[in-house]
DNA sequence: TTCAATGTTGCATCCGGATGCAGCCTGATG
DNA sequence: CATCAGGCTGCATCCGGATGCAACATTGAA
């Protein structure tokens, strides 16, 4: 633009520029510059187009750690997890993360061991003007959940939820699944279902057993065997398998797929039991694996997209409206039959 | 401490207590503060001490974004990562991820598409006064690379290099894996080894290539077939399985773990071959679901913990250190032998 | 043509910590 | 007891943008 931008824009510079030298450059103020960048800020069109098109040239773009500080918001979403060696896990991170980098957000990646209280790790992410956190595991005590929703942050509970806390939250409709699963065994015939949930007191599991309990009594059919011993891991699935399966269940409904593998594997290779022919099996989750031809797994498919796109939809509100439990999505699922079911006869 | 502490540890209060506040408690400056934080600073023991249990009573602790504006460091390690859907990358990231917690470093999260390069996501990451970056894909021009050294960044590609850029990196020694394998098949009796690669261009799906054809040229036995198509994933494996399983081979070596699952399912289910009965299959990585009894997968092992260990040494570097490509970390890997390999007579 | 309302821009200051420099205090030395 | 060095602390200012308020420009109406 003027003539002094020419020494501006010498590719041997090692700081990017900052707001102040772009305005000197142009002959004009720093705020402007930092209106020109604003959404709603006063500014005359021109001026932002010439701005906007001078900070092109030039390379400028304002500082995102600068800005947060004023504005204490950070364009950072962190999102809390343990267990990623849950290929489901991966499934949701993966686009969850390209979505929100699609929205101009970043994302914070927080590991924590797993079914701990996160509490402890918090503060630290507060530092950081962290604007959100997904959380896919773990708890929060109320304490902590208050201070974060009293700095206008949002906590969000994505595929699960956390009772006791007024929460939104992002999930697939758990008892539903349940029940949808136990329709569809009693429907081809099973008489001895049981189950294999992750922890006793996890929400997800206790959900998912609660559908698949009562679809079974709506029906007629008593659960036959469960055991909460899976942990959400194939190693749990495989050991929960092995001792539930000596019992003879015609069916096992494992809370969710990688623990369903574990199971599958069990029974086959650890009892010599055939699935389908000798046993059924479902799962609940619908990873990739699930479709592959050794297990060719019937399972409860979480709708992925919709809660990433309600997660996404929740996490770039403005804000201002406060987010309560009630923006909570329950999204519903479908059953994915391949052939880890069969029907028996009778 | 003193008597107006009080109401600054009142409960109620929103946002969280900044430096000044606290030096106005304790009667001192905020300078004080600052130094009692800082590694080096000069500042009496008895003083810091202080100041440090009043920050503790308080909840004081120094805001990071503040501090990262005026250092130029922020304590947070980008990680580039593209196909997620790779256990192995998963095996990756989430210790390493957990390590980088442990030396107080958080870790942004950044999906590229798959094979791109990424230089037009990295402004961005350094607008974020990212200390370093991780790749674990992708290419980055050497112009790029340079303004980061420049900025004194690190750049560090991880489990594969970037021939062309004088880079540190940290990675499996690929080739003599390649050789390990070739050495395996041959003193098992193989004639026929076959190799299945991830891209053509891909450094580290070339060096496995090159160390495997090597080893087998070094013992007389020729390279019976080769497919770069495998696209480092399952599908991709099956489909070159499945291509490649025509001409029958007596040996495959994928170049990494979930080609060969792929593969070992095409010959199986595909093609109707029994592996290791009909043909071998080896794979690289060993990710847990190589060990599953489904698969029992002979594959060469990364040793992921030094490589992360390696990483988080080069990353954790004092400033002032130009880290080089001589600091590279080239790790050896073991041969794993599970039960898809099986000798063959004459 | 004049005055007011509206629209733009600049000035000054703030966000929370880091740091160069000056001033103070301590203790050791002569 | 005086003096000087070295160790600590406080003061002032900076990092790069955001923003309330005042000043100025523009436009339209009277």
């Amino acid at each position: 633009m003027t003539d002094d931008s020419a020494d501006e824009s010498d590719a041997g510079r090692r700081a990017p520029l900052t707001g102040r030298e772009l305005a000197k450059a142009l002959g004009i103020s720093q705020s402007t510059i930092s209106r020109a960048f604003s959404e709603g800020a006063t500014i005359s069109p021109k001026m932002r187009a010439k701005v906007l098109e001078a900070a092109r040239e030039l390379g400028y773009q304002p500082n995102v750690i600068a800005r947060s500080l004023t504005t204490r918001r950070s364009g950072i979403v962190g999102i809390v997890t343990a267990n990623m060696t849950n290929p489901f896990y991966v499934s949701i991170l993966q686009p969850l993360a390209r979505r929100l980098q699609q929205m101009g957000l970043q994302t914070l990646l927080f590991s924590v061991p797993s079914g701990q209280q996160i509490d402890s790790q918090l503060p630290l992410l507060l530092q950081y003007n962290v604007d959100a956190i997904v959380v896919m595991t773990g708890t929060i005590s109320a304490e902590m959940a208050r201070r974060w929703a009293d700095a206008g942050r949002l906590v969000l509970p994505f595929s699960y939820t956390i009772p006791e806390l007024d929460l939104p939250s992002v999930s697939c409709d758990n008892e539903a699944g349940g029940r949808a699963v136990a329709q569809h065994l009693v429907q081809m015939g099973h008489k001895r279902p049981a189950f294999v949930g992750g922890h006793p007191h996890s929400a997800t599991s206790v959900a998912r057993g609660r559908g698949f309990a009562q679809g079974l009594e709506e029906l007629g059919v008593p659960l036959f065997g469960r055991l909460d011993t899976g942990e959400y891991t194939y190693e749990g699935g495989y050991a929960a398998a092995l001792e539930l399966g000596r019992t003879r269940p015609d069916a096992i409904f494992f809370a969710d797929d990688i623990m369903a593998l574990g199971g599958m594997d069990a029974l086959r290779f650890g009892l010599g039991l055939s699935v389908p022919q000798d046993i059924s099996v479902v799962g609940f989750d619908n990873i990739p694996l699930a479709g592959w031809p050794t297990y060719e797994l019937t399972t409860f498919a979480q709708p992925v997209e919709p809660m990433i796109e309600a997660a996404v939809r929740l996490l770039t509100r403005r804000d201002g409206e406060a987010v309560t439990a009630e923006h909570s999505a329950l999204l519903p699922g479908t059953l994915v039959q391949r052939k880890s079911v069969r029907a028996r006869g009778r």
